[in-house]
DNA sequence: TAAACTTTGTGAAAAGTGGCACAAACTCTG
DNA sequence: CAGAGTTTGTGCCACTTTTCACAAAGTTTA
């Protein structure tokens, strides 16, 4: 266990070990290898011990990890055991799928609020919320004890409303516009942009030949 | 002019530039510098530079960048000047919800089939394309000239999919999925996963005490 | 129980990525 | 046209992350 600053690509990748491991465990699989785990996470095996190794040692040298006792280390470590309050900013396209998409409840994310600048959608039920005026997104987030906002707005109004979830003391913002935001370094921002996925897809595709061998397959 | 592995980052940033470049050729403002591009893009100077290194030499020392110019040349690197023929799979929840996203068509990125393995599905009309059996996958990516194919399937059965997606000779697979696909190296594999962009939130408020200052905000 | 085998955990090397800084190239000014 | 000013392109350095590689620890076999 080292107490060096652990890599976001560490804690991704600890995500994808415990669905394995979750699976493993369904199977009654009880051990595996970090050379087996690699191979059906498609990483290294190194990479897979080292990422552990962030946070403590699990294994058993000859014999590898236990699944189940690993599977609930990375529970603790991930904060599988918690839940936390979520609202989210616009409900147009997006915010109303977001709003009906089942994984944030299974993740512990419950959205508690909706928001909307347009009068037309304030009051409309949306799942087990109803629409707000963004007038009452300052009282709401600290009476129902949000602490992630998430934007779903245009990119023009972006900054206005993370400026607003900051000042309301939101902890993380979740960005689905396609802007860069401005926030002071406490509040963890985490950028969701298909667009830009899109786009890479659109290089990737105009320079297939020059770069085939260079830009290889990542992770995220 | 180096030939050296572009970072995907550089990508992500190219198409930042463009969309400066595309607001000021709009504006009228002829000639730009690193800087200022910098500026505007909440980038380095030398981060600017660096990027636009890895493709050749755009700039005039003492004067700066051609707005035209550069968001030309960045357009065809890019890409923007073709169209590619999409194909989605699996037309629940998610699918629709991707069938009726505009930012596909804004990119050059034409979905041009779709399909469901639900029989109750097939022969819908989902936007401009009719729902398909999978059995007619193969058929319709190679008449169709489809060349991405957009996985939105349980994870369960998304490596049979990827795996029809192969044989059939897509170029990309844009996987939305939450599982690891095995995959022929030349295809490249896109994951998209806001289960795991999820996640990570999660991890961060779990543990914000420890990792305040440890996990630093990034831009993917 | 001892030898052969397996597998972990982790330093050390390698690779990847961003920032600095400066020579060279160009522009502007008087 | 010469000197001052501006800006590029890039080598180099610092930092982060991944991979390598191996001693140490555990397991299996006979």
């Amino acid at each position: 266990m080292n107490s060096k600053k652990v890599p976001e690509g560490t804690i991704t990748r600890l995500f994808i070990y415990l669905r394995e491991l979750t699976e493993l465990a369904r199977l009654n699989i009880r051990t595996i290898s970090s050379a087996e785990l690699g191979e059906r996470t498609n990483l290294s095996d190194a990479q897979v011990r080292k990422d552990l190794g962030y946070f403590g040692q699990f294994g058993t040298s000859g014999s590898g990890y236990q699944t189940e006792e690993l599977k609930n280390a990375l529970e603790k470590i991930l904060g599988k055991d918690k839940t936390w309050n979520v609202a989210i900013v616009g409900v147009g396209h997006l915010g109303s799928a977001l709003l009906t998409y089942p994984g944030f409840k299974e993740r512990g994310l419950n959205i508690v609020a909706a928001f909307d600048a347009d009068a037309r959608k304030i009051g409309k039920q949306a799942k087990e919320v109803t629409v707000q005026s963004i007038d009452e997104l300052p009282g709401t987030i600290s009476d129902k004890k949000i602490v992630i906002g998430v934007i779903a707005v245009p990119a023009k109004q972006a900054q206005e409303v993370a400026d607003k979830l900051v000042k309301a003391k939101v902890e993380c913002i979740l960005n689905f516009a396609p802007t860069a935001l401005t926030v002071p370094e406490q509040v963890k921002v985490k950028d969701v942009d298909l667009s830009r996925e899109l786009e890479t897809l659109s290089y990737f595709l105009a320079n297939k030949e020059r770069t085939r061998q260079l830009i290889d397959q990542q992770t995220s």
